[in-house]
DNA sequence: GAGTTTGAAACT
DNA sequence: CAGTTTCAAACTC
């Protein structure tokens, strides 16, 4: 196992299964090229996928807290898969091979998902990098769910292949499931010595799904080293890929494809990824599939969610494991799995799981991209290549977007994250250009993203990027996702500077030291963080206070960061190294104790890890804001239970409601409130404060709209900063268009969180769009407006950012189905489907229409993935959609459940809509027509969100692409 | 970096 | 449900 053995036997078994030429990935010049170039691996941090699995529900992410470790393990597992892996990855296998050979000179083997994750790793990897196995305790259940994911996904891959098929197929290249699992695992582990022990973990998990070729634990670090990248391989190669990260996995599984070499790095492997999805259909690969499965499950989640999310989930894991970012998060994930059984199907949310694998680089993306853009244009590899960078080929992505990651966290990480997130802004050009820009330089810093604010970030950059990259984010970790993605793209972006259109030169930004650094660290950090984290990022965060990484850092000091004082744990992320908490209990290896408390506190009170933040379709104060109209309300979200400020008023962050850039609603019991966002009703807003707002509101959208480009890149962090403040416009959005898509960052955020599903929709959502962002210039002025809206919170940034980059696209159209969302439309259904159809959207759009990307706040993620973010362009369109309810599908939604949909939701969605604030402000101000707008929205928004299967959804948009516009103004 | 302020979470 | 205490973040210096 460990032993790439000898690619030639991988390539062989590779070739058997996939066909796909399994060049030893050693032999490959190709090989060589991505693993010295990507830059990818650092993407691995891409893992932070894992967030997705947490995306189900926030909950999970408690449970998950193992997911890091898992999701490395997941990693492992999926190259365990070594069904697929091997054969799939045939090629890759190779690659895989080679890597393993290499790595057996090192010692370490990159399995194809490390190439994938990461370039850089390989480098490194090859070196010896490495990947240290980490043994770490697998988690087997991150792991089983992984591997199951990837089986199933496997099995749908196929299925899905369509969109990302590529993905798939690349990861499928990933030979041999024993051997790969282990290179994978390896992989990983060399960056973080904690990785090793996750990928051992992994390599349990995988072994769980084939015990024995794992053995679970890799003797030694090749295996680990293989962990990511190939164990999963094997696994359904999709596995590893998603599982790796999504960028990374998109770049392991490029790799492998590679055989040519490409050197080009992530986005050759992308690239591959792409060409073996185009050529491989394989399904076969489950691991392949992860990305694929993003992609297509995003396409299929419609179909089978489960799957997708499954994937999506072992992707995440994967990839969290990878990076440290796992390591926050996403519990859920785990938590989810448990919930939802190994089986994917329960587990749609990790679908959107998957989604973090796309966010896993927006970096990574847009190194995909130039490649891609060369290759994976031709690749049919739509999936992947959306997924990797939706950018590369947005077009024919359908962005698997499943970022919903992000869901996994509360909504408070995930507001926070947007603010640390905001500086970056990435455009992704998605269409076929690739080009994919990161502006921000907070990506990397967003990359690292904690937790709550980390994951704002995240799941923003998460969103986005994975949107770009692929549906499939993680939610797992949230953090991890979006800062790794980010972090890739931020250090592409930093190292290149280029903003834009460096994407290409992913490679170059591996190549660069600095780059390699940049990644590596940064990789490291948002990935690793716990593990690892760089201290230059700590320090950033720390300075930050948070975050320089958005993520925030816990200084719990009595509470052992078991209770919801700790932020960490009160976003269902596990404590990362940058914390400085003492005697913390918030972390994997305590991953019981951390359920347990978890489950005590929920069974006080079920939704004390749903998302505070509610939206509301209407919310008197965005209202108030509202160019748009009134309808908006700046923020549809509010607070559920309301702050209870009385010194603040709720002008500083010690008001949970500011501080999540939502107005105050009836529900709060704050004094003197002169909440920017929207005071409370009773205060009326100021004059003034609307000023304000509005002001602030153009700035976002201005920023959004950058971000947006950005976005479409990635993240897109940019706009956070500002956003965060911003934020606020997003409830002010403008149009209702604006409101419905800030009702998604909004939801998204608190969807995400809690409920979750949603906010996972949206992130994947957005991020998908990217790639059209390209094109989406026009749009994004166009958008901005709604963009910033939808950046305006924080959260929203982040997702917003994808959504930006979805509304950015016009191209996102939803493509879906518009009907489909509709469907699910009520706002209740809303949240679960949301969460469900969050994934699966995330495919589908493709919009061409500017507006979709109003729906948009996937729009990011459309824009890449084109159709995938469509679905939140759907909503947007529709726009509505997402308003969606209120609140409180948002809460249900949250749960990010979307995914997984129901299940996790609909618990959170009955709660989660209390907030009194619904009520009130349904009720009241904007209620009127806030609440009208938003449950139209919600109407269209759920529409979105159903686009469970991408196929369908794709059908749709294709029908409805035109029938959008009719439902639109139907709607409307 | 230390200390203060603030408001949520937890407890009674 | 209300009041109090505890806690950690946010803020200030």
């Amino acid at each position: 196992m460990d032993s790439p053995e000898p690619s030639s036997k991988i390539t062989a078994t590779i070739n058997n299964t996939l066909s796909s030429d399994p060049v030893p990935a050693q032999d490959s010049p190709v090989f060589n090229y991505i693993s010295n170039l990507s830059p990818i691996q650092p993407v691995k941090g891409a893992p932070i996928v894992q967030d997705f699995s947490g995306l189900n529900s926030p909950p999970l992410l408690l449970t998950s807290p193992r997911i890091n470790t898992h999701s490395r393990s997941s990693l492992l597992k999926r190259s365990q898969f070594p069904k697929l892996s091997t054969e799939v990855f045939s090629g890759r296998n190779e690659d895989y091979n080679n890597a393993i050979t290499d790595s057996d000179g090192t010692g370490v083997f990159f399995s194809p998902l490390r190439s994938g994750l990461s370039p850089f790793v390989q480098k490194v990897s090859d070196n010896n990098i490495s990947v240290h196995v980490q043994s770490g305790t697998p988690i087997r259940s991150v792991d089983e769910f992984l591997v199951d994911v990837s089986n199933s996904e496997s099995g749908n891959p196929s299925n899905s292949n369509n969109t990302s098929p590529k993905v798939a197929d690349s990861i499928p290249q990933s030979p041999n499931s024993a051997e790969d699992s282990k290179l994978s695992v390896i992989n990983i582990a060399s960056k973080d010595e904690r990785k090793d022990e996750i990928p051992e973990d992994a390599a349990r998990v995988v072994v769980e799904q084939a015990e024995e070729d794992n053995k679970g634990k890799f003797p030694s670090n090749q295996k680990y080293t293989g962990v990511y990248s190939t164990s999963d391989p094997d696994l359904p190669s999709p596995g590893f890929c998603t599982k790796i990260v999504p960028g990374l996995a998109a770049h392991s599984s490029l790799h492998y494809h590679y055989g040519d070499q490409q050197m080009a790095q992530l986005s050759t492997a992308g690239h591959t990824m792409l060409d073996e999805a185009s050529n491989i259909p394989i399904k076969s690969l489950g691991t392949a599939h992860d990305c694929r499965d993003d992609s297509v499950k995003i396409s299929t989640m419609s179909i089978a969610p489960d799957e997708g999310i499954v994937q999506h989930d072992s992707q995440t894991k994967a990839s969290q494991h990878q990076s440290g970012i796992s390591r926050r998060c996403l519990q859920f994930e785990d938590a989810q799995q448990k919930m939802a059984p190994a089986s994917s199907s329960s587990q749609n949310a990790s679908g959107i799981v998957s989604c973090s694998i796309q966010p896993v680089s927006p970096a990574v993306i847009e190194v995909v991209e130039p490649v891609s853009s060369n290759r994976s244009s031709t690749a049919s590899n739509k999936q992947l290549t959306q997924l990797v960078s939706s950018s590369v080929n947005s077009e024919s992505l359908n962005v698997k977007v499943s970022k919903p990651s992000g869901i996994g966290l509360h909504l408070n990480s995930i507001v926070n994250g947007m603010e640390a997130g905001s500086g970056v802004t990435v455009s992704v050009k998605s269409t076929q250009r690739g080009n994919l820009s990161i502006r921000g330089k907070k990506l990397a810093s967003m990359m690292s993203c904690h937790p709550s604010k980390n994951l704002k970030n995240c799941l923003i950059s998460s969103n986005v990027v994975g949107s770009n990259l692929t549906s499939g984010d993680n939610d797992g970790k949230h953090e991890s996702y979006g800062s790794d993605a980010e972090s890739v793209a931020a250090s592409l972006s930093l190292n290149n500077a280029k903003p834009l259109n460096d994407t290409v030169l992913l490679k170059p930004t591996e190549h660069t030291p600095s780059n390699k650094r940049k990644f590596n660290s940064e990789h490291i950090d948002s990935n690793m963080d716990y593990n690892q984290s760089s201290p230059q990022k700590k320090r950033q965060k720390t300075s930050d206070g948070n975050d320089g990484d958005g993520c925030k850092r816990c200084n719990c000091k009595k509470t052992k960061c078991l209770k919801l004082y700790c932020d960490c744990f009160a976003a269902g992320v596990y404590c990362v190294d940058s914390c400085t908490c003492q005697g913390c209990f918030n972390r994997p290896e305590y991953e019981d104790t951390v359920l347990d408390v978890r489950q005590q506190i929920q069974s006080r009170n079920p939704l004390a890890f749903a998302p505070k933040i509610v939206q509301h379709s209407t919310s008197s104060p965005a209202n108030i804001l509202g160019e748009g109209g009134a309808s908006f309300t700046p923020s549809s979200a509010r607070h559920k239970r309301g702050c209870n400020c009385k010194k603040s008023m709720c002008l500083k962050k010690y008001c949970e409601c500011y501080q999540a850039n939502v107005g105050c609603s009836s529900g709060c019991r704050c004094e003197g409130c002169k909440n920017v966002f929207g005071p409370k009703e009773e205060y009326g807003i100021d004059l003034v404060n609307k000023h304000c707002i509005t002001e602030r509101l153009e700035r976002s959208v201005e920023e959004e709209v950058e971000m947006v480009t950005a976005t479409s890149g990635l993240l897109q962090s940019g706009p956070i900063n500002q956003c965060n403040s911003t934020p606020l416009t997003p409830s002010f959005r403008r149009s209702n268009s604006v409101d419905a898509s800030k009702s998604w960052f909004t939801s998204g955020r608190y969807l995400s969180s809690p409920d979750s599903g949603q906010a996972n929709t949206a992130p994947y959502g957005l991020s998908p769009g990217s790639p059209r962002n390209s094109n989406n210039h026009d749009i994004h002025q166009e958008t901005t407006g709604d963009m910033l809206d939808l950046v305006t919170f924080d959260h929203e940034l982040n997702y917003g950012n994808a959504k930006l980059a979805n509304e950015i696209s016009p191209g996102f159209h939803v493509t879906g189905n518009m009907d489909d969302i509709l469907a699910p439309p009520k706002s209740q259904d809303w949240a679960s489907n949301s969460g469900g159809q969050l994934i699966p959207q995330t495919v589908h759009f493709q919009s061409t229409d500017p507006l979709s990307w109003h729906n948009s706040p996937m729009t990011h993620m459309t824009q890449f993935d084109g159709s995938g973010m469509n679905t939140l362009e759907l909503l947007d369109s529709d726009k509505k959609p997402y308003v969606m309810e209120d609140d409180t599908p948002a809460i249900l939604k949250d749960s990010s459940i979307p995914q997984i949909g129901v299940k996790v939701n609909s618990p959170n969605k009955k709660r989660v809509s209390p907030p009194y604030r619904h009520l009130n402000e349904i009720g009241s101000s904007s209620s009127g027509g806030g609440l009208k707008t938003g449950r139209k929205f919600i109407l269209r928004a759920v529409p979105s969100f159903p686009p469970l299967s991408p196929c369908i959804q794709s059908k749709y948009v294709a029908a409805h692409s035109t029938n959008n516009s009719e439902k639109d103004s139907s709607s409307k």
